[in-house]
RNA sequence: GAUCUCGUAGCUCAGCUGGUAGAGCAAUACACUUUUAAUGUAUGGGCCCUGGGUUCGAAUCCCAGCGGGAUCACCA
């Protein structure tokens, strides 16, 4: 007997053993062959059509020799309609009265055979003819239930339980499946837009030795033979700009990035970035592309360029507005950055009550500027453009402005959606910044980057003017599908792992031979081995067996002290 | 990491200023051959997160811990 489980559980596991007796086996091997599904059955209905479906039994409400059912396929819902007649034609009922009325239960897999017809009230239901249990569920599922006026009773809603058991979020919440659908829609139309233009997608390490093309703490592991630390990349950016040197016009990848930092509901330790690179292009022709894309996205996963987010609607349509940060800046704060010195930046800031430290370059100074006084109020997409130079060591200097750079981050929602640039392609140029970022680093700035080398090699044999952009997947679905949290559009978001229950450690029990119901009782009263038994008194626990004997009504000879006494030998 | 907040039946939740637990659904049994949150009758089911403390008495009050959520910090 397990004592972990709870009476549904015992119930349904009798149910199992019953159905063996019954010679039904409750995990057959074979194929199932279907004809139909719920979603077909309702878009091609004939009244009278024999089809054959597949699914899991849901809400069974039976009412003596008949009873309904909902059957749930990955396309939806089918009601089915069993009677003893039509399922049991001949003397034998066992498969009406046993196996549907009392050994199925709500979550169990079944395969059903019959034929369409439409009910009293009007819903399209099969008239099971042929039953098959293809698999018995042995949890009971929440059970969640919709009434007429479309209200959730009882709704499966614990976030912790739902990201644990995403399997069982699935199952009982609909919302939950389409957002994830709506995901591999907006991937598959960036993927097919890309395609559509000619460029490659391509697959670039995950594991390596230099964490390059960002700036992040990374995941560190080990690799063996070669006895060096690797990471776990937190970006990609590097070795796409490496292929564009190698003569690819376009690649992009889908890029599953690590970053060991904090976890909150926009940031999950690995997380997807769609990262794209198109040679002889600028940022102005990437601000075209990007919002052509985005509005191609929605149109395909959600049929519309307007999407609804929270009380807000956002809208898709290209073009999307644009803005300098300088403007941006200068229309939020009334402060113009044009020309500024980092001693008179840094006042700014500490004049707006903004945390301006000495180790912040003028970079740093600026992007808090507009981090704190502008970003939020970007609902609408809109690119800021022409970053300061100190922020984006990986970019091109500005055509009119040295100070400046031709990137551009596109705002939705008042967040950072993609990041672009016209790339840097002067290796002496680059391996300045380079170097400067190094020296951030040395002045404290823990947002600065490492230096690659072989990178800095690979431009100086040459790369074409390209622009590349960065747009983070996770952030994109969750404005496309209304979701206000990252672990809503993951199916497995990390998780602190959960505590393993200690169960009762049975086997050395058994290994001092005693009898499995005194082996019950006394993992009852919370000794869950041997060893945190003896720390007891033998006579205590002679009382208490004995007082567990006669309250359970056990049918067993009453223990003995000798006989405990051999067990703490 | 800081602050706030929550942890009661398989699920969703009640349980007031302290008196050792309740509902609906699910389960079990019976009735019911077109129901749809099916219905009716009956039954079973709880280490009230864990450990301390206050008290004659704690699910309830206090402290600590564990786990969750929110906000902030961190995170281009």
């Amino acid at each position: 007997m397990n004592l972990n489980l709870s009476p549904e559980e015992i119930v349904r596991r009798e149910a199992l053993a019953k159905l063996r007796a019954l010679g039904i086996d409750p995990f057959p091997a074979e194929e199932f062959i279907t004809t139909s599904n719920a979603e077909e059955i309702k878009a091609n209905y004939e009244e009278g059509k024999q089809v054959i479906v597949a699914g899991r039994l849901m809400n069974q409400r039976i009412q003596g020799k008949a009873g309904f059912a909902d059957l749930f396929d990955s396309t939806g819902r089918i009601q089915l309609y069993v009677n003893q007649d039509a399922l049991c034609p001949g003397e034998d009922k066992s498969l009406y009265q046993d196996v549907v009325r009392h050994l199925l239960h709500y979550g169990d897999f079944v395969g059903v055979e019959g034929t369409l017809f439409t009910t009293k009230l009007g819903e399209i239901s099969i008239h099971v003819s042929g039953l098959k249990v293809l698999a018995k569920s042995l949890k009971p599922l929440p059970m969640v239930k919709t009434d007429a006026d479309g209200k959730v009773h009882d709704a499966f809603t614990d976030p912790e339980l739902r990201y644990r058991m995403r399997y069982v979020d699935l199952v009982v919440n609909p919302k939950v499946k389409d957002t994830f659908v709506k995901r591999t829609k907006i991937v598959n139309a960036m993927r097919n837009f890309f395609n559509d233009k000619g460029y490659l997608e391509v697959d670039t390490p995950v594991l390596q030795a230099i964490p390059g093309g960002a700036s992040a703490r990374p995941f560190i592991t080990h690799h063996n033979s070669l006895d060096i630390p690797m990471y776990l990349r937190i970006a990609n950016e590097l070795y796409l700009k490496r292929l564009i040197v190698g003569g690819f016009d376009g690649v992009y990848e889908f890029s599953r990035n690590f970053r060991n930092e904090g976890m909150d509901r926009t940031h999950n330790p690995e997380f997807t970035v769609m990262e794209i690179y198109v040679a002889y292009k600028d940022y102005n022709w990437m601000m075209n592309f990007t919002e052509q894309m985005l509005e191609h996205v929605a149109m395909e996963a959600l049929g519309k360029t307007e999407v609804q987010f929270g009380e807000k609607t956002l809208s898709f349509k290209a073009p999307f507005a644009r803005v300098t940060m300088t403007d941006a800046i200068k229309e939020y704060t009334g402060f113009d950055i044009t020309g500024k010195s980092e001693d008179e930046l840094r006042a700014k800031c500490l004049e707006l009550g903004l945390d301006a430290g000495e180790n912040l370059g003028k970079g740093k100074l600026i992007d808090t500027l507009f981090g704190e006084m502008c970003e939020k109020h970007y609902i609408q997409p809109t690119f800021i453009t022409d970053y300061p130079v100190e922020m984006s060591p990986l970019c091109k200097r500005h055509r009119e402005n040295p100070e400046l750079t031709e990137r551009f981050e596109l705002m939705v929602n008042g967040k950072e959606l993609a990041n672009a640039y016209s790339e840097l392609n002067d290796p002496i140029d680059q391996r300045e910044r380079f170097e400067e970022q190094a020296s951030l680093m040395e002045r404290g700035d823990d947002e600065a980057m490492f230096i690659d080398y072989d990178f800095l090699r690979s431009l100086e044999y040459g790369m074409p003017p390209t622009s590349g952009m960065g747009i983070g997947v996770d952030r994109l679905v969750m404005m496309m599908t209304n979701n206000e949290s990252i672990q809503e559009v993951l199916f497995f978001p990390q998780m602190r792992p959960e505590k393993k229950q200690e169960g009762p450690d049975v086997a050395s029990f058994e290994a001092k031979g005693i009898e499995a119901h005194w082996i019950d009782a006394i993992v009852s009263m919370g000794f869950l081995s041997l060893d945190k038994l003896k720390e007891t008194k033998p006579t205590a626990l002679h009382q208490n067996l004995n007082q567990y004997r006669k309250k359970n009504k056990l049918d067993v000879p009453a223990a003995q002290l000798e006989e405990i006494m051999m067990w703490f030998s």
